[in-house]
RNA sequence: GCUGAGGUCGCUCAAUCAGGUAGAGCACUGGUCUCGAAAACCAGCGGGCUUGUCCCAUGGGGGUUCAAAUCCCCUCCUCAGCGCCA
């Protein structure tokens, strides 16, 4: 959510970033908003007068009964002004509902280092690191060579509980544990606290966390109950500090999260849903940072070198892209997404890693101050990037590390985590 | 899950029984004083807008009333005791 103050007073420039943002739907919605926002600012001026007026009646009211006179004619005037207020109330309620969805619809202000592009065609690659080996085979695809191994079963998922699950067996599982502690140990070293957070959040954190269109399309709900899942633990993690004054010297916080990620949508139009690379369950470590605005674009850069350096121990082959105006959401000001070298020659997402500045901090009423006992200074800077989604990971490491002989090679770095394990191959 | 007690400014509490329009102390900020600091004193110290002798704000939502922290209903959370359970 942006400052409507800001909207106010600067409409321009929030106009020239939706113009960036390609976005000539969000353009009405401003164009809406500042109306909307005239009228609710006119309407509270004439409810303020109305208040006072019944406030100062009730006053003589208490006086009247306090000195024993009658008050029926005072109070057949306040009534009648009771009532008009309770009218023009109700529209002001509803005028500040239509205001409070405009302004949430209204996108963060982008970085200027953004690149301007329609979609994700026109992301600017910025850095490749490592190559694939040099196959002397066809490589396959990660889930030929899982079945071979008989590491999955998506047959017998797909019967107990259908499309987009798995049966991870034997070391695949010690792979997704190894991935895990081997992200959590190296974020720890960086000063992260570790978080395990709840893997339900109720309706509150949801409408504080995540994007509406997320929402309908990713979240899974409780029957009956207003708590959903998941669907990563950046939603539990975010809101950890909702309706909090956190001191100067605290920040920044860095938090890393575990936690699986649930997620409805896997079958959009054109999307690769391949074996383990959609799929409606996975695990994830998440960095989460809360800071000081004047530190969220180094710790950007931070996070994104921490991912890095994870896949580069890892010996992955990579490529970042910075995404461009039409691609990046509206949450993020900016936003880096990390692709891993798939065997069919593509770079797909593994990681993405955005500053979200205090877009969601305002929302979620997370403010700083200087010390202890002094007023709240300003809105927190909030950024979150993937350290390893399991999932993800062990694709990139099965088909950029495959055998001829249909074998996996372990990176070094996980293998303590694996009991030594070198090879997953036949037994 | 049941019973009880609670939720008021950054913190500790008052006003609740009996409705009359939210107050104190601490902390913090600025000023006076001082070489400087402490103490003392003065002022400020939740949000809004059209900056007023204005409006809103007592976990959240509704109701009663001229008027709600206070009365009623719903709900969330915390603590204690009991119950249940990996």
């Amino acid at each position: 959510m942006l400052d409507i103050k800001l909207i106010r007073e600067k409409p321009t420039l929030v106009k020239d970033n939706l113009k960036k943002r390609n976005a000539p739907d969000k353009l009405k919605l401003l164009e809406q908003l500042l109306k909307v926002d005239v009228t609710w600012r006119k309407a509270q001026t004439e409810i303020n007068k109305l208040r006072q007026k019944r406030n100062q009646l009730s006053i003589e009211v208490a006086k009247s009964k306090k000195a024993n006179k009658p008050a029926k004619k005072i109070l057949a005037g306040a009534k009648k002004i009771d009532a008009l207020i309770g009218k023009k109330e109700k529209i002001l309620s509803e005028l500040e509902i239509k205001e409070k969805s405009f302004l949430m619809g209204i996108p963060n202000l982008l970085h200027e280092s953004v690149p301007v592009g329609k979609d994700e065609n026109e992301n600017v690659e910025l850095r490749k690191w490592g190559s694939p080996q040099k196959f002397y085979f066809t490589p396959k695809n990660h889930m030929e060579i899982l079945e071979n191994l008989k590491l999955v079963d998506s047959e017998r998922a797909a019967k107990v509980a259908g499309a987009g699950f798995v049966f991870l067996k034997n070391e695949l599982v010690l792979l997704d544990l190894a991935i895990q502690r081997f992200a959590l140990d190296f974020l720890s070293k960086k000063g992260f606290v570790i978080i395990e957070p709840p893997f339900m959040i109720n309706k509150k954190t949801r409408e504080g966390m995540v994007d509406p269109v997320d929402f309908e399309m990713a979240t899974y709900k409780i029957e009956n109950e207003e708590m959903y899942l998941i669907a990563t633990s950046e939603h539990a993690m975010g809101a950890m500090f909702a309706d909090e004054i956190l001191d100067k010297n605290n920040l920044p916080v860095k938090l890393a999260g575990i936690s699986p990620c649930f997620r409805k949508e896997i079958g959009a139009h054109g999307k690769y849903t391949k074996g383990l690379f959609r799929t409606h369950q996975f695990n994830k470590i998440e960095q989460f940072v809360f800071c000081l605005p004047e530190e969220s674009w180094r710790l950007h850069e931070d996070l994104q070198r921490n991912s890095e350096e994870m896949y580069q121990a890892l010996g992955l082959h990579y490529r970042v892209v910075n995404v461009c105006t039409g691609d990046i959401g509206s949450i993020a000001a900016k936003k880096y997404d990390t692709e891993f070298w798939m065997a069919d020659g593509k770079f797909r997402e593994i990681g993405s890693n955005s500053n979200c500045t205090d877009y969601q901090a305002r929302r979620l009423n997370i403010r700083f101050r200087e010390k202890q006992g002094q007023a709240p200074t300003g809105f927190i800077h909030t950024l979150n990037n993937t350290a390893l989604a399991t999932s993800r990971t062990m694709i990139a490491i099965i088909e950029q590390f495959q055998q001829k002989d249909g074998a996996i090679l372990v990176p070094k770095v996980l293998q303590p985590y694996m009991n030594g394990i070198e090879r997953l191959e036949m037994k």
